[in-house]
DNA sequence: CAATAGATCATCT
DNA sequence: GATGATCTATTGC
């Protein structure tokens, strides 16, 4: 585990969709970039707290380790789409794809600390029993936001899936670490979260 | 609090 | 036919 110190984003417009050039680059900065920006669906949304790097054929781990399929391909398209993918029979998660077409780069979000449309996420989660609860992993804040399988290769830049600046942010650290749920690649420090947040799947 | 079992099915071998 | 980027309930200290 280590821990990363971030510099408040230079120029951003509060609320703004994030850019396509956002998404086009290497999934380790991606992931720890979104950290603090809103991921917004229909009538939910929350700060992203909680990421994880996945990189493609370079990546053991990732699903797109063996090449395109037809479950991974929209991570082989452009940046600045949704990856969505079923696992376990029971759960979706979700995933923003980055690099240059051709590069299947991505990042899971696995937590977000709910901010907008608390009551609806709580009626689709009622087991939650704390508002930490709700979102506080993969599986969770699919749930919880309403994303389904239908929205696989979504544009974050036009759908109704996007991903915006902070409203108000304070500045912030990152702390890095090994990757939840894996086998292949489980020491590489891939883990994104922000430091000390109680909205993360785990400490 | 920690460890473990069971649910359940699309995807790939 | 096995496995998996998970979650919840339950069991055991």
């Amino acid at each position: 585990m280590s821990i990363i110190t971030t510099q408040p984003p230079a120029r951003s417009q509060p609320g703004r969709i994030l850019p396509r050039r956002f998404y086009a680059r290497g999934a380790t900065d991606v992931a720890q970039d979104l950290l603090g920006k809103y991921l917004i669906h229909q009538d939910t949304g929350g700060i992203i707290v909680e990421t994880e790097a996945y990189l493609g054929l370079k990546d053991a781990a990732s699903h797109a380790y063996c090449g395109p399929t037809d479950r991974n391909r929209v991570m082989f398209g452009p940046p600045g789409h949704a990856y969505v993918y079923f696992i376990y029979g029971m759960y979706e998660c979700v995933n923003v794809v980055c690099e240059k077409k051709g590069e299947a780069g991505a990042v899971l979000i696995r937590a977000v600390e709910p901010r907008i449309g608390i009551e609806l996420m709580r009626t689709r989660r009622p087991g939650a029993k704390r508002l930490r609860d709700i979102a506080s992993g993969p599986g969770k804040l699919t749930i919880a936001m309403g994303i389904t399988r239908a929205l696989n290769g979504a544009d974050l830049l036009t759908s109704d899936l996007t991903v915006r600046e902070a409203i108000a942010s304070e500045p912030f650290e990152i702390t890095a670490g090994p990757r939840i749920g894996i086998t292949k690649c489980a020491d590489w420090p891939l883990r994104f979260t922000i430091t000390g947040n109680e909205f993360v799947s785990r400490l």
